[in-house]
DNA sequence: ATAAACCTGTGTGTTAGACACAGGTCAAGG
DNA sequence: CCTTGACCTGTGTCTAACACACAGGTTTAT
């Protein structure tokens, strides 16, 4: 099959499948006629391995990986097991960044709530966006202490 | 000051000093004697200004919006604050998503310690993965009914 | 003068595809 | 047989926000 039914098959595009046989996660054959590459049903079912492996999360070199085992025969589940233990734990990291993250936003809005908007100055952009904190820096150490509540964290 | 010494007071690396410069969102003149990079206080500042609008979630470009209005001298509180707003809805989602794949990975986890490894087969590469739902796709739709619970969500 | 240490700008790499595009292929119509 | 148009193909380039590599210039110490 060409690579548009593949992709149709799988309700994905033409693209993706392009893309994962460019960097050699699929090798459908040539078709000796046109040149056109040809999927075979072992090609889907790995495209269809691909979208799973995504879906949970797995890089696409974290898939490169898991089939040099397979390819060889190998089971990888072992591996598999061991490679979610670490994408959960990655996970609840970026899911504190992203809670950290909604209330320096929040913050910010109520606070920006009782200000007034300002025209910029040679070293003022937007007093707003200046009036929160940004990374523990050299400037920030010289900082004199502001009455300003720190929207930080 | 030179590049490293602009990012060693914001406590940055030079190559981050240098990407802003490259994009065009700092201008520092040029040194007439040696061809390198003269940063000034105001250079200083706007870089401070990008740190803090990063921390907040502010893309380049957002900020680059932000600079087109300043750098003609106009406030550009109300937009920032229209900006801030819309940040704090997409943040929203993203929030959900993650949500989302920290449940399908436990799930997959809890799931998975039921269930045995197996070696790859034609059409199998590691059934734990393909045991889990990947997007609703043609495949999906014509698959039958299975004893395992779907992961889905 | 010369060697070592440090600095500079620029080119390239990174994710996971999306998009553009010149050219090939195919069925219908003349 | 030829042509028009629709569809398809592989490949090159773009994305965000830097990080890294590297050849070559500069500064400092000897």
């Amino acid at each position: 099959m060409r690579v548009n039914q593949l992709a149709k098959n799988l309700n994905i595009t033409g693209d993706t499948v392009r893309f994962y046989t460019r960097i050699g996660l699929l090798s459908p054959a040539k078709s000796s006629v046109n040149g056109y590459k040809d999927y075979s049903d072992k090609d889907q079912s790995r495209m269809q391995f691909i979208l799973s492996a995504r879906n949970l999360g797995f890089s696409v070199d974290e898939i490169k990986v898991i089939f040099s085992r397979t390819d060889q025969g190998e089971s990888a589940c072992g591996l598999v097991r061991q490679m979610i233990q670490q994408k959960l734990e990655e996970t609840e990291k970026q899911f504190e960044e992203m809670v950290k993250l909604r209330r320096k936003l929040s913050n910010a809005v109520e606070d920006w709530s009782h200000k007034p908007d300002k025209a910029p100055t040679g070293n003022m952009i937007c007093h707003l966006i200046e009036g929160t904190y940004a990374e523990s820096s050299q400037l920030e150490a010289n900082r004199e202490a502001s009455m300003t509540p720190s929207l930080e964290d």
